[in-house]
DNA sequence: ACCTTAAATAATAATAAATCCTATTTAGTA
DNA sequence: TACTAAATAGGATTTATTATTATTTAAGGT
């Protein structure tokens, strides 16, 4: 399991009860949208309020331990920041898998034609997944 | 000017003036979000309510006459449905620009991995745009 | 192990965003 | 021009998010 402690630390934050139950059930949900997540967390940490959760998202967020995930048609996600990687959305379950993949031709692409420095990407395709294909 | 009247009867949709305002509106401001929007679409139609804009603009893009685009730090965006392209954000200004580029290789690469039908591809790069890099 | 203190939380209030409701209006058609 | 189903206006309601503040707690020094 991550030491989420001791990234908490790093990054100048308090490795609170609250946020590391936060983290864990980010880490076990893999994407998962505020609402979700709330319940998940209430259940080991019951006290826990909406607005602690509001505001760690965002903090963690902006400490870059973990990642916010727009995808159309849902909430926001949030995931653990992990390697790069694209999302595989289905349309017809609503699941997202993560798929590492090498993007460098793209960005490549853009540099040829654009003088833009690209610092950060986020792709997403939508589609039906394997499991939906098969259980037509 | 597009004929936005045709495009709406096509979808079996009323060709209302507040639509066409709406995107006539959308259309000149390439990308946009509801708020802004809704400030100029008053000043063609000052009756035009809130929710009307947040109806149609649902209605819209479930008929795939505008898209919805979702961008980190910004709240959603809207944009008439054109050629597939991708979104470069700038961290500095937020401005957005449109980038057709051929994607068929980063879909290829998808599909030898996995059993994914991809329907639509959302990608977006952020960094810095060539306008804030050479004003530093 | 105990203080100290700055940071974080809980709980609620306040604000903002989005949707719902319904009487009235209107686009499209005959 | 009249009819009808669809759409709108405007306010009410619901849902989402942020702000406030008294209380609690993690982390570091003694």
């Amino acid at each position: 399991m991550t030491d989420f402690k001791t990234i908490l630390q790093h990054k100048d934050l308090k490795a609170t009860h609250q946020r590391l139950v936060i983290l864990e059930e980010l880490e076990k949900a893999k994407h998962i949208d505020i609402d979700k997540l709330y319940n998940l967390v209430i259940s080991s940490c019951p006290t826990l309020s909406k607005a602690t959760l509001y505001r760690n998202l965002n903090e963690l967020v902006s400490k870059d331990i973990i990642t916010e995930v727009k995808v159309a048609n849902q909430k926001n996600m949030y995931e653990t920041t992990k390697l790069p990687h694209i999302h595989l959305i289905c349309k017809k379950c609503g699941s997202i898998e993560d798929e590492v993949i090498d993007t460098t031709f793209l960005l490549n692409e853009v540099s040829k034609h654009r003088n833009f420095q690209i610092e950060a990407s986020s792709i997403s395709l939508s589609g039906i997944c394997e499991k939906c294909l098969t259980k037509v």
